[in-house]
DNA sequence: CTGAATTTAGTACTAGGTATTAGGATGTGG
DNA sequence: CCACATCCTAATACCTAGTACTAAATTCAG
């Protein structure tokens, strides 16, 4: 039998959402009305043609695509000094259960700010002592600000803290290993502590 | 003036990769050459038409959305005791410059791991001390082992090794909290000491 | 100047639609 | 049972962004 209208627009939906590449004609016979119907279905639903919603993932695929040298904004750079990165915490950064940003993610911020306020051709992290002092949640702006605190030749200490409207709610502390990279960039693992 | 064929063929092939959405009228006009003439450039330089662009790059959006509940696939799971999973590392895991693996993504597989042993409605990381203990580089497969070391009421210690073939190249403590969350899953945050 | 390479024009055809009009089927209240 | 509404289908014209193909015009090089 038939689904009724209501049903079938419903499943029409889901269907749509785990696969957006069906047509119309697909559409109509997996429900065996006609394609005019799947378009009246869609018109009402407002959902877009398929063309239109491959576009669509197409271009928030060119944001995903971005190799995210840092992870979130870089609002500020002191190279060599500090810098402030900013994250808006995203659907795909939280659980889905209780909408908690993943620890990683706050991480990553952290870390790839640490990366980008170091001026050399290589930069790596030795290691990292960090503290999830309070949750974060979706839709939370993390401000990550990083200042490097001691330096050696090679070795750098960075410390990173994160805050959501004046609290912090991560902070941590990195240890850095830099190279000038010269003229042996592509080489395999020169010693130990890298990453 | 106009570019010669081999120019043209060049430059069209860059302005792609860096806009793919341009259809052939837009780079006729760039160009100032017939839109014929953009459809035999591409034809020679093998560029599929605009709408076989645009799919293929949803299609790759399809893998990237998943919502990675683990990073990683995880091979083994011993609930409330320890667990494996493994981390091949393509491209996006790693610095353009050297093909070293950003310590980010380790951070990710390690602590995502932690999380997903952990066998509560809940689980947030309190606090890590991790090394990068060797660099790990374009194509390596990452395998973490992760095991409970301690445990308290809610408060869980969890050490995580990570090997690429036999050789260590990251070690992590992680401090997790766990919460079975009865009714109060949604609320706001009920203390301190989440991510 | 000639011949090849290159460019342009034009036609027929395609998928996957929009937008619109109109007609048929089905159901429901009075 | 009729009337009206809802729902479904059909048909047509049009659109974009092409493919595939033929043919003519232009440009360049020897």
């Amino acid at each position: 039998m038939r689904l009724s209208k209501k049903l079938r627009q419903q499943s029409l939906k889901e269907a749509l959402q785990a696969d957006p590449f069906l047509n119309d004609e697909d559409l109509a016979r997996r429900y065996n009305v006609s394609i005019q119907t799947i378009r009246l279905d869609r018109m009402e639903l407002g959902i877009p043609e398929l063309r239109e919603r491959i576009r669509h993932m197409a271009q928030q695929q060119v944001r995903a695509l971005q190799p995210e040298e840092v992870i979130g904004r870089v609002i500020e750079l002191n190279l060599d000094e500090s810098g402030i990165s900013v994250l808006k915490i995203q659907k795909e950064h939280v659980f889905s259960r209780n909408g908690i940003a993943r620890g990683h993610h706050l991480f990553a911020q952290a870390n790839s700010l640490a990366v980008a306020i170091i001026d050399a051709k290589v930069v790596l992290t030795a290691s990292a002592n960090i503290r999830f002092i309070r949750s974060v949640r979706l839709g939370d702006e993390c401000v990550a600000k990083a200042k490097i605190v001691q330096r050696s030749s090679h070795r750098l200490r960075v410390e990173v803290e994160t805050c959501v409207e004046e609290e912090t709610v991560f902070r941590g502390t990195f240890i850095m290993v830099r190279y000038e990279g010269d003229g042996e960039e592509g080489k395999e693992k020169p010693d130990a502590d890298r990453v």
